[in-house]
DNA sequence: CCGCGTACTGTTTTT
DNA sequence: CAGTACGCGG
């Protein structure tokens, strides 16, 4: 298809800062790849051109639609990743810049700084229980607007507003960095602000990343941050920086994301070309009233544009009242049934989007009732998993024991008698003879009244570390190495005996299949080494996806958020009640919550606009057919309670939707054991990868 | 140091 | 209702 006329400016701009004003569906995936394309054809090189986006998932697609237009030769040599993978890239060759002990270091999930903090706690001896991701939340926004600890202290101490919270956080700071550099690792934060940091204070560093990328893209705009519009203005110096997004499509503004950015974009970048594409190719007319609909009644800043229908014609949208959860999965599979069956559709051509993860149980069981395909996409990440980071750390500390975080991680995992007591002595022993805990542990003879039976099991860790470290030294493929490892440090007997219930256990061994999984297809191709094994166990932590297989034939299952980008040509949008869409996280004020950028105190109602843009595009994810429904009932925490419609659907003029009620099996008995048993089933077959099969031993009894 | 019992408390979204 | 945090007895 020919390019209209605005798609055709953006794709032609030549030198400049442009911004990209892309409504949904407005072909802006094409608009970039069409764009790298001509950069190329008029001669630039690939390998001066970067284009960042916010998730793997996204760049993955981008690589390759432009791999597509250019051929995959041409395309590699472009850098087309997301923002944490170039700053890490970036830190990853300034290690000596960054005045780094040696050329490694550790990236901190979520779950691991959380924990720094939890131990910063207990040094402070606070007392309270806090919130620790509260905690994390705020120094996260202290970090990503550069403010020292020491002047956020003195701020605070000029300032009024001194939240208790504020007040934690700001006595945590300053440990929780000195914790992280002891650890020689960076958060995810620090992985944008370090980069930020190095280039400022060394110039002639700068430049050479400056002569490097001389064309930048970035996706997802409205999405960036402060200190990723810090590293834009650094890289760019306001040339050849083009952005693409969508202020309408602003969702993550909890986690620091700043829609001034992209509202204020021809300010940070003088002589800006801006361009806005306002026909969706995407979505029938009625879908398209509908998002247009919830969206004209937003407050607030915005880049005026209107999303134009190109595709007439269509059904009504669907909204469709649940007495309770389970006639609303029924409904959902039922009717996915007869899309199946009766109208041809494929089962990935049909999405159900949430707004939480929470409500996806009912809906996963009853469309595997029916045997229908399902595939999810979030929920806990599969590499923030348990089990899989124990596995990881050993691996970790196999291939590294001065890794000390991996080490802490698994010093008593599966239980060894290693508690807090051994572990502080054996801590003491290393600091007193200046070495690293792994040494302690390799010596714990020379230990100070260390236990006999920690003793012990420091001997059986050191066995079990050195047996792997020599599988490595033996160049056994690395798949095969974690599943002796397995065996010897005793997982599945831990697993087995530590899970409240079977399919717990066999789900959590599944999800170590599905690590060993995608050992095994490194193994197979070729990529051995051990060295390379090393950088590839540092990078899972970045990764959300597993290596998705895209070209499975399921219907998606999804939050709204994890949707952004996606298209189907059937769409079920379902809980719309008020306290689930909008959440009752954003209509309530709570003493953890973190001021969104640019909030401006009204922090209530700026998340109100911020779900009600989360609902605008869970909706122009449609392309023919929207179905919405809430439930009149619905148990929160055990307890069914009355629920109301969502506000957003009281927005909707009645004459574009069509309603009508859904009341399900008159016999609940039958309908509830069906339940039961479905969910018990889908439990079991959870499982990211392949089957993951586990003799289910009973319960060990001491 | 471990395991068991009891109480509580919560779940938005993700690099 | 589940998963976790904490306290107590072996």
């Amino acid at each position: 298809m020919e390019l209209n006329s605005s798609q055709r400016a953006a794709v032609e701009h030549d030198l400049g800062p442009m911004l990209v004003l892309a409504g949904a569906g407005s072909g802006k995936t094409r608009v970039v790849t069409e764009r790298i394309a001509r950069l190329l054809q008029r001669g630039v090189s690939a390998r001066s051109i970067l284009a960042m986006t916010f998730t793997n998932k996204a760049s993955a697609e981008m690589h390759e639609r432009v791999g597509k237009l250019v051929g995959a030769k041409l395309a590699r040599e472009l850098t087309v990743c997301t923002f944490h993978r170039f700053g890490l890239d970036v830190l990853g060759a300034e290690t000596k810049a960054l005045g780094l002990r040696g050329k490694s270091f550790a990236i901190f999930d979520q779950s691991d700084c959380t924990g720094v903090i939890r131990e910063v706690l207990r040094e402070l001896r606070s007392g309270r229980n806090y919130d620790v991701n509260a905690i994390l939340a705020r120094i996260s926004n202290a970090k990503n607007a550069f403010v020292e600890a020491e002047a956020w202290a003195e701020s605070q101490r000029k300032g009024k507003g001194l939240d208790e919270y504020d007040e934690i956080a700001m006595l945590v700071y300053p440990r929780y960095i000195a914790a992280l550099r002891a650890f020689q690792a960076f958060d995810f934060d620090d992985l944008i602000c370090e980069v930020v940091r190095l280039w400022q204070r060394r110039p002639d560093v700068l430049e050479r990343w400056r002569t490097r990328y001389r064309y930048v893209i970035v996706d997802e705009y409205q999405d960036t941050n402060h200190a990723q519009l810090e590293l834009l203005r650094l890289l760019g110096a306001h040339k050849n920086v083009v952005v693409v997004g969508d202020d309408d499509q602003s969702i993550y503004a909890w986690r620091g994301a700043d829609v001034r950015n992209i509202l204020d974009f021809e300010e940070h970048f003088t002589g800006a070309k801006v361009v806005k594409l306002e026909h969706n190719y995407r979505s029938r007319a009625p879908v398209l009233d509908v998002a247009n609909a919830v969206l004209a009644r937003s407050g607030g800043r915005r880049h005026k544009k209107s999303l134009i229908a190109t595709r007439m014609g269509g059904d009504k949208v669907q909204l469709v009242v649940c007495t309770d959860p389970d006639v609303e999965s029924s409904f959902v599979a039922t009717e996915a049934m007869r899309l199946l069956e009766r109208e041809g559709a494929r089962p990935k051509d049909i999405a159900v989007l949430y707004r939480s993860n929470l409500l996806s149980g009912p809906i996963e069981a009853a469309l595997k009732e029916r045997q229908i395909p399902v595939r999810m996409i979030g929920g806990t990440q599969f590499f923030e998993r348990k089990e899989v980071k124990d596995l990881i750390a050993y691996l970790r500390v196999a291939l590294d024991p001065e890794d000390e975080m991996s080490l802490r991680r698994i010093i008593n995992y599966p239980s060894r008698a290693i508690g807090d007591v051994a572990v502080s002595k054996l801590g003491a022993y290393a600091t007193a003879r200046e070495t690293s805990l792994w040494v302690a542990v390799t010596r714990p003879h020379a230990v100070h009244e260390l236990s006999t039976a920690a003793i012990e099991g420091c001997r059986q860790l050191v066995r079990i570390i050195e047996a792997t470290r020599q599988r490595f030294d033996r160049k056994e493929p690395s798949a095969e190495i974690a599943r002796a490892l397995l065996v010897d440090a005793g997982f599945k007997e831990d697993i087995t005996a530590g899970s409240t219930s079977n399919s717990v256990a066999a789900r959590r061994w599944g999800n170590l299949e599905g690590l060993l999984n995608v050992f095994a297809r490194r193994d197979d191709q070729g990529k051995g080494d051990r060295d390379q094994f090393a950088s590839f166990l540092r990078l899972l932590a970045l990764r959300q996806d597993s290596e998705e297989e895209e070209a499975t034939d399921r219907v998606t299952l999804s939050s709204m958020h994890g949707s952004k980008g996606l298209e189907f040509p059937y769409v079920f949008v379902i809980g719309l009640e008020e306290g689930i869409m909008p959440h009752q996280r954003t209509l309530t004020e709570r003493a953890t919550d973190v001021a969104p950028p640019g909030a401006d105190g009204d922090v209530v109602g700026h998340s109100i606009e911020e779900e009600r843009r989360l609902f605008y595009v869970a909706v122009t994810r449609a392309k023919d057919r929207l179905y919405m429904t809430y439930a009149k009932h619905r148990g929160s925490r055990g307890k069914m309670v009355a629920r109301t419609p969502s506000r957003f659907l009281l927005d909707v003029p009645d004459e574009l939707i069509e309603e009508r009620e859904e009341e399900g099996p008159q016999a609940p008995e039958l309908d509830k054991t069906k339940a039961g048993a479905a969910s018990v089933l889908a439990a079991l077959s959870f499982n990211p990868f392949s089957g993951g099969e586990m003799p289910l031993v009973p319960r060990r009894r001491p």
